[in-house]
DNA sequence: ACAAGTAGTATCTTTTAGCATACTACTAAA
DNA sequence: TTTAGTAGTATGCTAAAAGATACTACTTGT
């Protein structure tokens, strides 16, 4: 890694491994591709995420600018993709298609 | 997650963040791409990784078949990328210009 | 008035990753 | 023959992530 540019791109790869990697991140904003949603809707979504856990990545995506709350004046909380967000689609799509080479690779 | 196809693809998703996400090993996997090296080689480039971490994800990505460890009879013990480790670059490439962009946003 | 749903917060425990440090066994050069 | 480099293994620690469980405060429908 003495390599400048090979250290600033890992940086940007720890990045995004950060937005979408741990357990839930990337299946919360797989769920708001979907459409907005309130908290207990994405709760119920996630089936086994903890309130913790789920109020604690919403608000890291949020910080992230991926992830929009409004708290619509009639007291109903929503949760959204930003249009920044939404331009992970594709990259997700991609990551996609090699998890399914890949695990053809390590089965077959 | 009702729909059956968002949780493959959740799980394709999530294989993909195991192999690159973590600590170490997407910098191995990097490391690597600009050639095969030794073990200590390794060590030595990734600066402040412990031979525990380094041995661990190697076996790993082993596993994975992204790296072959072969140990030229000459006693000296080379891990490269295989074929398949290869194919990881163009999507790595991939995210590395998201998270430039991310990057931007965040910072902008 | 009451039950159920809203959006969270609080506390405690377990699990896991990674760090620090030291050690082994082998080889190859000086 | 000592020294340095090879490729690891062993042990103990700490910090962060996540799970389990219970609770709060507000709102809405019946």
């Amino acid at each position: 890694m003495k390599n400048k540019l090979k250290q600033m791109q890992n940086r940007d790869v720890q990045d995004v491994i950060d937005i979408i990697g741990g357990r839930w991140r990337g299946a919360i904003l797989a769920s708001l591709c979907d459409k907005e949603k309130r908290f207990n809707e994405l709760k119920r979504d996630l089936e086994s995420i903890t309130p913790k856990t789920l109020i604690k990545d919403l608000k890291f995506l949020e910080m992230n600018k991926l992830v929009s709350r409004e708290d619509e004046t009639e007291s109903a909380v929503v949760y959204s993709l930003t249009k920044h967000g939404k331009s992970l689609e594709p990259l997700i799509g991609q990551i996609v298609i090699w998890g399914q080479k890949h695990r053809k690779i390590i089965l077959g």
